[in-house]
DNA sequence: CTATATTTATTAACTATAAAGTTAAACTAT
DNA sequence: ATAGTTTAACTTTATAGTTAATAAATATAG
């Protein structure tokens, strides 16, 4: 059996490239990305990504693609319509503080792309979240159904709890350098870990579409 | 009385460069910005740029503090020591809600200069985040020290005010762009408005602090 | 099972271009 | 006449994208 070996550098290289690809967009933005900065990140040589990716912009709409693809497969993969729509609600909340916890960088990109209203954006990408957006609408319209939760937009509660998760993690850089600024604040820093965020969040939410 | 005419020009050249560069900075950020664009938006020869103002950071930063600075004035002149502390929290929220209202752009940079963690902030505007502040800090300090409140983090209380602000403001093009792509849901558009979710967030805040 | 051809991976060095920043001259007000 | 304002045209620099040559792996012929 031949060609193993290539094979699998190929991918170790792509894997490589997506990632610092990943972490560069995260950090300076689509604009701000430089394509010699991933490349030197990804330890190849620049010509590499053009090889086997693509342009910026093809590179970018991978990432995006793999950072928002696996979370809409997540999410289904985890949520069992045997379930009532409470438990199914708290596991959407859930999985998706999970992906944000494992993905690092998913904060930062989508608050840039929120910042850019979605201009980058182009048809799998919005497949991506119209795929993630029909998950909770599905769950709503069952609790609706069930008569268990008064009537609630999709979109305004999911950007509610995105909104929430992402901010909080993003926030905390600067909470950290104005923490440092303000003299005599040394009192009360209850810095409230990610995952007590998210418990608080989840008990708001059910309050919010319980009928 | 001799230079009136020529004062005037400069102040409203300068006036033209600045705002143009807000908006342009608020759509882009700061590495998508091109100071061509700016000069055209204002109608000026770019030339005029450097001559007036300066190079592109020095630019960012000016718009920077003409947006923070004046937050912080603004609250600081609208609240009145003789008031009980809620009170003077109710103001806090809704001076901050009415800048934001007042300045379009606001959200935009306020969202990327978060997802660059603060990297861009010099001591000016970092002082003018601090002033911000200290006076929700001494409006808590007030609060507990008359019994009234619970010990509470200023960072956090403020970022989530001012984070709940900018994400109704800035997920508002991306929600539009969905909703339409959203199938059969157009039943339950519930399009809240601003002002709503302020007094929502009035609400919340105030049964997070109280005592 | 070697030697050689071929295909694939990778790079150094390059080009093209777009954008930041400058200059010298013209225009305008005082 | 002088000082201040504004611009067209320019230079410089940074960076996206390309090319042609090299190195490495795999396939094929003797």
């Amino acid at each position: 059996m031949g060609k193993r070996k290539l094979e699998e550098k190929r991918d170790e290289t792509i894997r490589h490239i997506l990632d610092a690809a990943t972490e560069v967009f995260a950090d300076a933005g689509f604009a701000g990305a430089r394509m010699d900065e991933i490349a030197k990140r990804a330890g190849v040589n620049k010509a590499m990504i053009y090889y086997r990716i693509g342009d910026k912009k093809a590179l970018y709409i991978k990432v995006l693609h793999e950072v928002f693809g696996t979370t809409a497969e997540r999410i289904a993969r985890h949520i069992s319509e045997e379930h009532p729509p409470e438990e199914k609600l708290k596991s959407y909340i859930k999985n998706l503080a999970d992906t944000i916890e494992s993905h690092p960088s998913m904060p930062y990109i989508m608050m840039r792309e929120m910042a850019s209203k979605g201009h980058q954006l182009n048809e799998v990408i919005a497949g991506d979240l119209v795929s993630i957006l029909a998950i909770i609408r599905n769950i709503l319209d069952d609790g609706m159904r069930k008569g268990a939760f008064v009537r609630t937009d999709p979109l305004i509660l999911h950007i509610m709890i995105i909104g929430v998760m992402i901010l909080v993690k993003v926030s905390m850089p600067m909470r950290e350098m104005f923490a440092s600024l303000l003299t005599d604040n040394l009192h009360g820093i209850e810095n409230r870990s990610f995952k007590n965020t998210v418990s608080e969040l989840e008990k708001m939410v059910l309050r919010t579409v319980k009928a």
